[in-house]
DNA sequence: GAGAAGCGCAACTGAATGGTTGCCAATCGT
DNA sequence: ACGATTGGCAACCATTCAGTTGCGCTTCTC
């Protein structure tokens, strides 16, 4: 049965949907772009050039925290964001591995084939 | 400006958004899984096991055949899916150029500081 | 110390999402 | 030919989501 080992691949599931769901998002995605030269960021600096207010681009960043994606530190008056680059390779190293599996089902497949 | 290439970026950044958002549901990321073995495999095949009914199991193979990860084809009156793994291959792609990024900015900033 | 900059909280709205159910059409097996 | 399997379509419901606005608190700056 390996039911402990089931309920681990099934968290391990809803944690992964949730950070694909975090970058689901276009706003989202580009907060992450900008945020990739490694430089914390303000809100309001993440705010200037986008048509959105404060206030939506702050829950987009929430969003984000919440699934450990950007991580915030207060800095006087200002809360500065920062990427966090663990839960992307993990999702990186995930999509390699569904890719690999297709690879190798499919060359097994071909094999069982011509066998 | 590069008005041009910025347009190209946005409408990229857009279509990425909506794969991830695709894959940001657990019951969708679990019928990615059951599909990467290379195997098409009928609605009624993904219900089986799940506790969702079969129009939902459905709905959401519309959501990932409209990004592309997954193609359906009809057989008989059964209506077959198969993963397309180039979409996944193309996040992981740009996960892996995030990451890449993210670290070089690290090891430029290190270096302006040290220099 | 006064004003401005930056932010958090709360309430609200419209649209999208995930799910259900009911019904009907096509296809398969016997 | 008939019943069962498989699935599409449509209507409907509850919840979530993205976004706004208004207000008040802290922290700079002059």
């Amino acid at each position: 049965m390996q039911s402990i080992s089931n309920k681990r691949r099934l968290s391990a599931l809803k944690a992964r949907a949730s950070v694909f769901a975090a970058l689901g998002d276009e706003t989202r995605l580009s907060v992450l772009v900008k945020l990739s030269n490694g430089q914390p960021q303000s809100i309001a600096r993440l705010t200037a050039g986008t048509d959105l207010s404060r206030q939506a681009v702050t829950k987009h960043l929430r969003v984000l925290a919440n699934v450990g994606v950007v991580r915030s530190l207060r800095v006087g008056r200002e809360s500065l964001f920062k990427l966090e680059p663990q839960p992307i390779e993990d999702l990186r190293d995930y999509l390699d591995q569904v890719s690999r599996q297709w690879d190798d089902a499919l060359a097994r497949l071909k094999a069982h084939v011509e066998g």
